[in-house]
RNA sequence: GGGGUCGUAGUUAAGCCUGGUUAUAACGCCGGCCUGUCACGCCGGAGGCCGCGAGUUCAAUUCUCGUCGACCCCGCCA
């Protein structure tokens, strides 16, 4: 149909005649000449339609509309040297049209491709419309170079591909599942994955060695800007292997997606390592941003024989005064009084401000500290005049939690993140159990079959003690992707389910096919799953991950474009036995 | 489940706090003119359930409540 494509010419193909199509995407209509930007998905190339070359194409280009799809002969001529575009790669010709043909009209469009400002709710309902914009493109067209990036390494590592079911068994444990019911067995129901993680492991157990997916995962819960109901996942799994070689292998992958989709060097190799401990003693998060250097400091020491009442409160109940001073800014009254409402909209009990000035500590709390308290508060932080010292007194978790979140704030509204760097951390050494309020009981913090760093057999001590071998890898304070080496022996695993106080018969009842493997000569293996659409959105510095998924779901989990979800025929819904109670 | 922001021509916004005139602008659209534009330019024109419903009021785009939708966050989720 063509021989030429629109962004690729160049002045080398002067006085070719060549054949183009694509979309109109601006006119200028000058009365006796005509010029259009003919763009298809390499770039734009500007048209000529004149009189002087064909009368009956320049009279017929007078119809021609924006977003019209056209067929035009042309021949590609020098322009004018005073006319030439250096602002576009095809700036220096033009093509002649000679003859051309309407392929296909278009209506006026519901917003115009240029405008950058469109609402984010009309750019989803024609969606189709808004990834003809060729910045939209883009981050598809680097998308689909990251699938080549993914397969191409871990092919060349030895891994094989995979596909695993989308139907599947409804597993406890982990996020809420979409539910599929069965036409077949009536009552009985699938589960869409949240991951392949029980599929990948017995693929282990299979002698693959080495698996990888690119796969689709579902989990219904409530939406974020980097969280939709179906997304997809690097998932990898590998045997015979300890972390070392996990985290090696997956280093290398994220290093080569990060040069493909930035065009540079990651800025730190092999990427620095953070105990979850010290993550959250420094930055109060599984994930801290390195970007911004705001550390929290633990004060409870200085506060054990105080008189203030909030912190002597805290302390004698097992809690901690933590803080961190903020450097290099002026704070007025109204800033700090600002700064306390944001501390208790997050969850806060209070805060407190502590300014140095030249005269020392102001406070409104100060007068009720002693000397020793205020010297020692001064050398610790070493503070000096200007400073800002914010203070929070609570339970031990929760206080490291809320300082984190509220150092996020601090460092976002006082514009502390240096937004040219980019940080990657390795966060090792997770808790292997999270007491779970809800259900009363240990529930395991990555999933059941991570294994600990220690031996469970006849562990009777604290339970959030154990550490286990599990991996999360952070990249400026978002988490792209964890994993874990697993449990491969059956009788771990039955110690695991003992802490879990899960029974022999629900173990075997929920998850028997993965326990009946373990004890067929199931090799050591473990393995890890990125987030494939949060890495390209995090690499390509996107606000959104909705901006890099074709179709996105929004917050309340509908497609603007399909109308999805939707009802069914009551046809269907009575094949399935499913009467719905509820409108 | 909870907290917050927003909803006005096709699009993006102003007006609303402090109720009352023909609801304003830009872009887009339609018609006319234009042979060197590239966000072309100039002249003229059309286009509104002010998200929806109730309430207050002589009077509501404007105030109140509810509801629907979009977005951000907490819970939830790894």
């Amino acid at each position: 149909m063509r021989d030429a494509y629109c962004g690729m010419i160049r002045k080398e193909d002067t006085g070719r005649t060549v054949t183009l199509a694509g979309w109109v995407f601006r006119r200028r209509d000058h009365g006796g000449l005509i010029f259009v930007d003919l763009r298809d998905v390499t770039g734009i190339v500007q048209v000529v339609f004149s009189p002087e070359i064909s009368r009956q194409a320049h009279e017929r280009a007078g119809d021609i509309r924006s977003e019209y799809v056209i067929k035009a002969v042309g021949k590609v001529e020098r322009r004018p040297s005073e006319t030439e575009n250096l602002n576009i790669p095809t700036g220096e010709i033009e093509v002649y049209i000679s003859d051309f043909e309407i392929l296909n009209t278009c209506k006026v469009l519901p917003f115009q491709l240029e405008d950058e400002e469109i609402g984010e709710a009309v750019r989803l309902k024609y969606r189709y419309l808004d990834m003809r914009r060729p910045e939209v493109q883009k981050v598809f067209i680097e998308r689909s170079k990251a699938y080549r990036v993914t397969r191409d390494y871990l092919l060349s590592k030895g891994f094989y591909e995979f596909e695993t079911p989308l139907l599947t068994k409804s597993t406890p444990e982990g996020a809420r599942d979409f539910v599929v019911p069965s036409r077949l067995n009536t009552g009985m129901f699938y589960a869409l994955p949240q991951s392949p993680q029980l599929f990948k492991q017995l693929l282990m157990m299979s002698g693959f060695e080495r698996y990888f997916q690119i796969a689709r995962c579902f989990r219904d819960e409530d939406l974020r800007a980097d969280r939709q109901p179906e997304f997809t996942q690097i998932d990898i799994e590998m045997s015979f292997v300890d972390r070392e070689d996990v985290m090696s292998v997956n280093e290398g992958l994220i290093i080569a997606l990060y040069e493909a989709l930035k065009g540079k060097k990651p800025p730190e190799v092999p990427f620095p390592r953070m105990s979850y401990a010290e993550a959250m003693e420094k930055y109060g998060s599984d994930k801290p941003d390195l970007r911004f250097d705001l550390p929290i400091v633990d004060l409870t020491a200085i506060f054990l024989k105080t008189e203030l009442g909030v912190f002597k409160k805290t302390i004698e109940t097992g809690g901690a005064v933590k803080s961190f001073v903020l450097k290099g800014k002026t704070l007025s009254r109204k800033d700090l009084d600002t700064a306390v409402d944001t501390a208790k909209d997050l969850g806060a009990g209070g805060l407190i401000w502590i300014r140095k000035d030249a005269e020392g500590l102001q406070s409104p709390i100060v007068k009720f500290l002693s000397d020793e308290e205020r010297s020692q508060m001064t050398s610790i932080l070493g503070l000096e005049p200007g400073d800002v010292v914010f203070i929070m007194a609570d339970k031990r978790p929760k206080v490291s939690d809320l300082m984190g979140r509220f150092r996020l704030h601090i460092g976002e509204k006082y514009d502390l993140i240096d937004r040219s760097l980019d940080k990657f951390l390795w966060v090792i050494d997770f808790p292997l159990l999270e007491y779970s309020e809800e259900e009363k009981r240990y529930v395991a913090r990555h999933h059941p079959f991570t294994s600990p760093k220690e031996k469970l057999a006849g562990f009777e001590g604290d339970h959030e003690s154990i550490l286990a071998n599990a991996y999360d890898l952070v990249f400026n304070g978002v988490e792209l992707g964890g994993g874990s080496i697993r449990i491969h022996r059956m009788e771990d695993q039955s110690e695991m389910f003992r802490l879990l106080n899960i029974g022999e018969e629900e173990a075997s009842d929920k998850f028997g096919f993965l326990l009946e493997a373990l004890e067929m000569g199931a090799p050591p293996h473990g393995g890890i799953a990125f987030g494939f659409d949060r890495i390209i959105m995090m690499f390509l510095g996107l606000p959104s991950i909705r901006d890099v998924i074709p179709f996105p779901k929004t917050q309340k989990g509908s497609c603007l474009l399909t109308g999805a979800p939707s009802k069914v025929a009551q046809r269907q819904l009575n094949e399935l036995k499913i009467k719905a109670i509820a409108d």
